[in-house]
RNA sequence: UGACCCAUGGUGUAAUGGUAACACUACUGAUUUUGGUUCAGUCAUUCAAGGUUCGAAUCCUUGUGGGUCAACCA
């Protein structure tokens, strides 16, 4: 029974080509996730992590972590690191060792070789923008280089010439002789190899000639023996060309295919990786990690759980058509993540004192539960007394009918303590409210069982005893920009939110923050998922806020 | 005036010729010592026109709309 609950299980469109593959008869199925290592890694590579990775678990097969590095003026070791160390994160264990495109420099030029003894490729003098200038449009055939037409002994010492450093960036150029009148931009005659003097962070100065996206990627599959190269939609008028290479090269029955999916897109910011360096570059975030930014290591900063990035990326699901998730579903997952494992705890972000003028004695301790959600989380000791600090929004003088909270003259429950009713207030000479005087119902003590303890009252507040508390500082995030669709925007910088980081430097928490170690995640009560900052000190304790609770008041 | 791809509620994703469903969002209500959670419910969907078929979201044709492609980037 339960495994035809399984066979019902929807597929995905690649699930799907798979599973028809395993009926006909192909035995396996190996992926692999080709990062360019000249960024950080975002939430949309999330979405292809996943994919990959979740595809060989699913078809018990194998995924490589592929480094695309065949362009070292953009590619640097900082980025590789973060790479993996990202991919490790969200829980992903990759096939043997890390591989890299630049490993197979050595048989990549021997293919290009190859490719001109067969006289299928040849060695161009022209610049960049005469290349251009040749290549035609989408609508117009483009015209044949004068170059073409070269004798394979005149190509190949050329091309060894390129290699052995004669000659400058861009005075040659390596080309594959396909057809400049393809209705395919990528088929008139696309660039194999392009000199480049520059120190590779793997291959160091071996290599002055770097091959080309087109002429590495369906090669290096090859090389791991990848069965299915998953890529973005954009990739798509690529295949014909990745496909031309491999058949120049392949001997045997086995070959890679290569799959498009659609990228992912969020609402409320942008994923390219060169807007994303742009608002690294120009300080408008503190960094790669800022935690307003969609990178992986931002979100880690910010308090989100690798499990509930790996169920967002199953919820939102993978298709062809062109799609913009809608960032609540993001926070969706992450609240319901962390609502499970997050014990609460109760911090006053804008305090006000709150003064129970019949409190007897000095304090005392009043028990709570760490985690309703959770029974095995247990309880803890809070420190309670006649001074203590609420949330200066909890407080109305005048309070409308649907008002909850504390107002003059109404009781709310302290959680975890007494029920209160506030009496008056004390003003500054500007009017702002300084004191609330209250007094409580003595009987009332959370938990021990008197019929005044078991009075419904319409709210509960949480609270900070005032000489208990801890100083705390608070990043509250928001969104990054204020446009649903920023990226649709060449100007997208002026849609960035102002309010996106708002600093609280007064918090005031209970005496237990004190346990918690940098990127601890818990819920302070009635406000959000905070998780500690990693630039928290012994004095002091930084909290990240995560995502807001839901909240159905919403003025 | 090219090639390739895509089109299902507000947003995503299913339904694989046989009752259009699931999640998120929004909104109701119940429960609640978090205006959280949980539970119950409501609103809302096949781009258009033809065709094939007993039967079409699904197959065909033609439109329409959108995306990608003219880096010595990946």
């Amino acid at each position: 029974m339960s495994d035809n609950l399984q066979e019902k299980e929807s597929l995905n469109f690649i699930e799907s080509i798979i599973d028809k593959e395993i009926k006909e008869g192909k035995t396996n199925v190996y992926t692999r996730f080709p990062p360019e290592p000249n960024g950080y890694l975002h939430i949309g590579h999330a979405k292809s992590i996943c994919l990959n990775f979740g595809l060989a678990k699913r078809f018990n097969g194998k995924c490589n972590l592929r480094f695309d590095d065949t362009n070292p003026v953009k590619e640097e070791v900082e980025y590789v690191d973060s790479i993996k160390e990202d991919v490790k994160w969200l829980g992903f264990e990759w096939e043997g060792e890390e591989r890299y495109a630049s490993d197979y420099f050595d048989q990549l030029y021997d293919w290009a070789e190859k490719l001109i003894m067969e006289g299928k490729a040849y060695v161009d003098d022209q610049s960049s923008e005469e290349i251009a200038s040749q290549k035609g449009t989408p609508t117009k055939p483009g015209q044949e280089s004068p170059y073409r037409n070269r004798t394979v002994d005149e190509n190949i010492d050329l091309f060894r010439r390129m290699k052995a450093g004669e000659f400058k960036d861009g005075e040659k150029i390596l080309r594959a002789k396909i057809d400049m009148a393809s209705p395919n931009m990528h088929m008139r005659d696309p660039i194999m190899y392009r000199i480049i003097h520059k120190e590779h962070h793997r291959t160091g100065n071996k290599w002055c000639i770097y091959p080309m996206y087109d002429f590495t990627h369906g090669q290096s599959d090859y090389i791991e023996g990848i069965t299915h190269s998953v890529c973005t939609l954009e990739f798509e008028n690529h295949r014909p060309l990745y496909d031309w290479y491999l058949n120049q090269i392949i001997d045997t029955e086995y070959r890679p295919r290569q799959i498009e999916f659609a990228r992912l897109n969020l609402s409320y910011t942008v994923m390219s990786k060169r807007k994303l360096l742009e608002l690294v570059k120009e300080k408008y975030v503190s960094g790669w990690d800022d935690p307003r930014m969609p990178t992986i290591s931002g979100m880690r900063r910010r308090g989100y759980t690798p499990e509930s990035i790996r169920n967002f990326a199953e919820k939102i699901g993978v298709a062809k058509r062109e799609n913009v998730i809608d960032v609540s579903l993001l926070e969706f997952c992450v609240r319901e993540d962390l609502n499970k494992r997050a014990d609460r705890l109760m911090a006053v972000l804008d305090p006000v004192k709150l003064i129970i003028d019949n409190y007897e004695g000095v304090e005392e301790i009043v028990s709570v539960e760490n985690n309703p959600e959770d029974s095995e989380s247990g309880f803890r000791d809070i420190p309670f007394s006649k001074e203590i600090f609420i949330e200066r929004d909890d407080f109305m003088e005048d309070a409308p009918r649907k008002f909850f909270r504390l107002s003059i003259g109404k009781e709310v429950r302290l959680k975890g303590a007494y029920i209160v009713k506030a009496e008056s207030v004390v003003k500054d000479s500007d009017g702002n409210i300084t004191e609330i005087h209250c007094t409580y119902d003595k009987e009332s003590k959370s938990g021990s069982g008197t019929e005044a303890s078991e009075r419904k009252v319409k709210g509960t507040l949480h609270w900070v005893s005032a000489r208990h508390a801890v100083a705390v500082k608070v990043r509250q995030y928001d969104r990054l920009f204020n446009n649903d669709d920023p990226a649709a925007f060449d100007d997208y910088k002026t849609y960035l939110n102002p309010d996106s980081l708002k600093v609280l430097d007064n918090c005031m928490a209970e005496p237990a923050i004190n346990l918690l170690k940098p990127l601890d995640t818990v819920q302070f009560q009635r406000q959000g998922y905070f998780c500690m900052d990693k630039d928290s000190t012994k004095g002091e304790i930084i909290m990240n806020r995560t995502v807001t609770l839901k909240d159905g008041w919403a003025k």
